[in-house]
DNA sequence: AAAACGAATTCAAACGTTTGCACTAAAAAT
DNA sequence: ATTTTTAGTGCAAACGTTTGAATTCGTTTT
């Protein structure tokens, strides 16, 4: 490294650093000679001023840990998207760490993280940790009283602050409006077990049919990862029965990307024969054929939400975590309603 | 923030920062007694050493900076998921930033890095940046002598290393497979003009025209954006004309998914009529309707050698550059044959 | 009993910057 | 001519940690 210092600038102007410093911040009490002398020089080496010594002076980094399970995902995208454009203009910057859905990885971040004290941390839990409920970095979290909010996947303990979709209220949705379109064999492609996100999803689903007074059927509930992958095997068996579904309710996109491409192969036609509804709104699923009908998670305005909810925790000394519920809407297109 | 420190340790048990330095370090010179007793201390008052301070010290933060144009597209998702491969084990944190294709912010995101000191900084320049032509932040980045690496995006000034798929190539392999399958008004949606990207793969479909004396259209060349959206309004014109083109190969899947969506609409038969092909091999491509023959881009290997690449110049004092071109590869689905 | 050794600990400097306070010298006010 | 003001600069401490060199104190060797 070629490291020019503020001390090196002293040096050769024989004058002490603090000179420099008041030079460079354009303070007040110095002469204007010396301080445009001193800024040129500095300008001419190259100089970039250590931040490094000033988060040791300052206690605070202006950095920001981002946790998040996979970064696969459009709706990940979007919800960074949504937290850089808050952090961005603030001069903060983002440490990103991906998870792979794994605990201990989580665990190692968060370490990390604290380690190099960043001034708050968002994070989406994995899947694992939100299956063995080890919540105990977060402890470490808030025993540093560094400011903490959920995106995304939030825990029922209370750790933090939150910043969440309406799972339940999305799901609810989406399987009214395939009740409404006339579905009544209407089958769930879940989430993973353990994952909240999973389970409310799941009970707005199931809500919604007893509401409307159809009985669920547990063969046409099947879990499954949020990839196309896993979606193919629960859809190829459901629609080898004798009985098929006439509706898919998939817990995001992706897994009804992956059931459609099942039934097309079976050339069964949507939404004549069978109605589809996911959940994101990914920006393919408007291109995707048949165009999919979806519920709108808003990731974008969450990430959004999260960062000015954290910045509120950091301008407080004592701060009470709050929990945001964002409402989903339905997008109606050619999965459910021939055009 | 509730930060405990290793002066407060030391005061607890009466000791010098130095004792307890080592005892948590597990060195050798140290009491066992003093050593169980400070770490069990240590422990329980959820102790975290502070790295602001030990990368003041060894000038080295630990810290790499990843520069990205956007991060909606899977194949930087998946090259983000390379350089993470590499950097994740070893301790490395990764700094984030997301230029929106300007300019200003890449500048900004630059100074910001070196500011913080990061050890190395890997970047995928912005359009904006490609077309002014304006480098003069690498110009700091070496001053400092901080390891760079160009991923994805290379320039042809050497500012750094660089980390590319042979765009020229795969443009080629492209068009070779479509004039295979019989097509001959072959039209290309490029890239934005400007980025060496859109270049090369438009002169590989030139050359490869050419090769086989077919002489370009240049009704049929359109510089449009990475998106769905930007690809729609150049090929409903295409199409709408009299002669229409035969084949369409598009500078990445993205704009081939808005080129299938009109054709689609147009009732046109993909591959009968048209032939598609793109570039990327996105997760969604072989789930599409129809699922789309496309150029592997290699971008998780791309984002792994490339933090491999600035590991290497870390290590060295005096580093050269070095520009890696990996071979990118055809794969065939149903957008260019019939299944 | 003196000298040598060794284990355990402390000291002090270093990393780069900021900032309240003290200081100097010159200018202004008395 | 003396005092007061003021502009400009320097000093030193602080942030948290590590580490080579120095120190202490008890033990072993001669």
């Amino acid at each position: 490294m070629n490291n020019i210092t503020i001390k090196d600038i002293a040096k050769r102007f024989k004058c002490s650093p603090s000179t420099v410093s008041r030079a460079l911040n354009d303070h007040a009490k110095i002469n204007i000679d010396t301080r445009e002398t001193i800024q040129e020089y500095a300008q001419k080496m190259g100089y970039q001023k250590n931040s490094i010594s000033l988060s040791l002076l300052n206690k605070s980094t202006k950095t920001i840990g981002v946790l998040v399970p996979s970064i696969n995902h459009s709706h990940e995208a979007q919800m960074i998207q949504g937290i850089q454009s808050v952090f961005d203009s603030l001069g903060y910057m983002l440490i990103f760490c991906v998870t792979n859905e794994q605990h201990s990885l989580e665990q190692e971040h968060i370490k990390r993280l604290l380690s190099n004290r960043v001034d708050a941390i968002l994070v989406s839990i994995s899947q694992e940790t939100a299956n063995i409920r080890d919540f105990s970095h977060f402890d470490m979290v808030n025993k540093r009283k560094t400011p903490l909010v959920f995106i995304d996947r939030d825990i029922v303990e209370n750790y933090g602050s939150s910043v969440v979709i309406d799972d339940y209220k999305g799901a609810y949705l989406a399987t009214k409006h395939l009740i409404e379109k006339g579905c009544r064999r209407i089958a769930h492609l879940a989430g993973p077990e353990g994952l909240l996100v999973s389970k409310l999803r799941l009970e707005g689903y199931l809500d919604c049919l007893k509401n409307h007074e159809i009985s669920p059927n547990t063969d046409w509930i099947k879990h499954v990862e949020f990839n196309i992958e896993s979606a193919i095997e629960p859809t190829k068996s459901w629609f080898q029965s004798e009985v098929r579904p006439d509706a898919i309710f998939g817990v995001n996109d992706y897994v009804c990307y992956g059931a459609v491409n099942v039934l097309m192969d079976m050339d069964i036609k949507i939404p004549e024969e069978v109605s589809i509804v996911g959940f994101d709104n990914c920006p393919i699923s408007p291109y995707f054929f048949p165009k999919l009908t979806t519920i709108d998670r808003k990731s974008f305005e969450i990430g959004r939400l999260a960062a000015q909810q954290s910045l509120e925790m950091l301008s407080k000394d004592d701060f009470i975590s709050e929990k945001s519920i964002l409402s989903p809407y339905l997008i109606i297109r050619d999965s459910t309603q021939s055009s």
